[in-house]
DNA sequence: TTTTAGCACTCTTCAGCTTAGAGTGCCAAA
DNA sequence: TTTGGCACTCTAAGCTGAAGAGTGCTAAAA
């Protein structure tokens, strides 16, 4: 089906385009490639590979662009992860600086590398935390009228909340109310906590009820928004660096679909669940996919981190992203949390490079967040010039 | 110098010029808007406000478009406040739900719904706390090695950040630190508070000075963080609604500058030392200025907010934004607190509508902030229907 | 003195045409 | 199965001419 040569013709063609942004013809290829046949040939190949669907025409005397199809064969059979250079990954570990003590800021700053490591747009969501359980809920007294809800679940995620509640309410009944409701809540899944869960958790709180319902409506509204998923996106003006993005309406589709968050966080989420050999569904060649797993083993970072998946094209089902693909990977906050970051650009990207980038910096932010859950002690410098070897 | 008839004639260039993007010619100009002279009076009034530097021509054989100076005539002189709809009133209110309890959300959400409303991109900047006093300041157990250290500054401002203590300290522990630096702090202008100040503040807490130092340090960090200019940015997208962006260079230089956050921040936090007349500058002619300040009190927020400021073409000084228009207002946390709000977009903008909802959103701003300041007493409905006329 | 009609002139835009070049597909020979 | 050769197709770029829009200037009218 796919001979060797093929597999080799093809590989130059989208090596080529990812590089060039030209359709390419079969005498610069041999030229260029010295694949030691004449174009005559590569051109019957390149037909061959046409009608098997790997490569198209934009029209009849250009040269062939891959198909998304042929781009996903090469992800699943021909990428070559290229390592992270030095410089790269001294680049993206001086990113994550002493002062980052929480897990959203340090997915953020992931975020930030990643799209300029890249120079393309990037995202991350935060972990589903709805079947995480609430560790700690305090209220801290602001001011008369005024509260902060400070939600703490179990793997150290820490979300705040400015609430109003009646003037009446004084400090003690604050601390009272914090205490009872943490003594009752904590250890429960976020999403088996409702109103009358915490209501009953307080019923016998020495406050008026009218008034205690108040700061507890809010207390539930606060652990509620906890369990939002957050969407994070950086870094979209540098789309505009891409020559596919010349086209304005691609960049305006783009653009607005990214903007939909709720579609956006949606659509990521889902993936969440997902098995991580779904990008195979397209081959369904046994040899083909032995070989890829033999290509993932010989990577780096990939034992670490095997759970990265490619979205090409038509695959990615979110309109205006049809011409765009997008490459994400699971970051860990536990071994069972789980959320996801992640590049978008168009198709034609440097898949190699892009993946290997993904990979690193993932894994560089689970050892952030390994680190921080473990309590880590900061080093004596006050001066936050700490460094610290990884395994 | 500006004549009548020659104001007449500018208003209706540069009306019709925002409205169609396109030059406007004398002819085109007589029949549409029924000047009762011959295009050959117009053209050789276009000329003289050619000459006079109000307008300037694409080409020879183009209408004339506004100039820089024919834009800030345009504002300063001939600006009609369009009153907002009542519909515009009520969307913009809407936007303002009743989970909002923190200034900063309630300022970006102005910021979403300026964007909104102006189909421009809009932006909001912090005001710079320096000069506030710190009222509370509070270390909160999260676990062994972590804490959160929230920081509530005088108008009912609240930051808050995690940080990293040594293992050792206990709850009972930062609980005393908390309320001696409290103590001794509290009412401290931000700008005044250093390292020192706080170790010696903390001086005879009972804890070993090598730990007490390194929480010292980070609440010290926190204090500094919260003094932070922030800036957020919304809506970028919508530059390519309108078509001067559909030049792609122009969008790149615009959206790479806007992603220089510390430029445009410290851009825009110039300003609000900044006398109000200022945008007067090009203009010396004493009747003109009458005239603008009896335009200025009929309209309606002006009252109450005169405070916008456009910035046109070459009088912004941030590179790559040569070609638009910066319309800010000031919002107030307190009267000496202020941050400010804005839109940008091309110069060809309908100033007056802008201008309104700016003042609009700005006046409805104050009013939430306020509002919230006051400490406000939610009505008794639990499911947020809230609904209050305003003044 | 100001306004106006008229006309020549300038410049852009667009459609239509041509040409050069790139690449293909296919055929017949190696 | 591979290759050289050639006809064919399609695009990109440059050129041309015509149409249209708008101006500036002049001389006459108000």
């Amino acid at each position: 089906m796919l001979t060797e040569r093929k597999r080799h013709i093809l590989r130059a063609i989208i090596d080529d385009y990812v590089l060039n942004a030209e359709p390419v013809g079969s005498k610069y290829l041999v030229d260029k490639y010295k694949l030691g046949v004449s174009s005559a040939t590569v051109r019957n190949e390149m037909s061959e590979l046409e009608e098997l669907g790997y490569l198209e025409k934009p029209h009849t005397s250009a040269g062939r662009v891959p198909s998304d199809k042929g781009y996903r064969a090469y992800i699943d059979l021909l990428l070559d992860l290229k390592p992270v250079s030095q410089t790269d990954q001294d680049k993206i570990e001086s990113f994550f600086s002493d002062h980052m003590n929480e897990v959203t800021t340090l997915v953020r700053q992931s975020a930030n590398v990643l799209s300029e490591q890249t120079d393309f747009p990037s995202l991350v969501i935060s972990p589903r935390y709805s079947d995480t359980s609430l560790e700690q809920i305090k209220l801290l007294m602001i001011e008369p009228g005024k509260a902060l809800v400070v939600v703490v679940l179990s793997p150290g995620i820490v979300k705040d909340r400015m609430i109003r509640i009646p003037h009446e309410i004084k400090q003690e009944d604050l601390h009272l109310i914090s205490k009872i409701i943490e003594q009752k809540l904590s250890g429960q899944k976020l999403d088996q906590i409702t109103l009358i869960t915490i209501s009953a958790a307080a019923e016998d709180v020495p406050v008026p009820e009218a008034l205690l319902n108040q700061v507890l409506f809010e207390a539930y509204v606060s652990i509620k928004q906890a369990e939002n998923i957050e969407l994070y996106i950086q870094g979209t003006h540098r789309l505009f660096n891409h020559p596919e993005f010349q086209e304005l309406s691609l960049a305006k589709s783009f653009l607005d679909t990214m903007h939909e968050e709720g579609i956006v966080a949606g659509y990521m989420s889902e993936w969440e669940s997902m098995n991580v050999d779904l990008e195979l569904t397209e081959t369904n060649d046994v040899e083909e996919i032995e070989q890829l797993n033999k290509t993932r083993q010989e990577q780096p970072y990939m034992k670490e981190n095997p759970s990265y998946m490619v979205r090409i094209g038509q695959e990615i089902t979110l309109k205006g992203l049809e011409e765009c693909s997008f490459i994400t990977a699971a970051y860990k906050i536990t071994n069972k949390i789980t959320g996801r970051i992640g590049v978008i650009g168009p198709k034609r990207m440097e898949y190699g490079k892009i993946i290997s980038q993904i990979n690193f910096i993932n894994y560089t932010l689970d050892q952030q967040i390994m680190e921080l859950a473990s309590g880590y002690d900061r080093k004596e410098d006050i001066n936050g010039e700490k460094k610290e070897e990884q395994a």
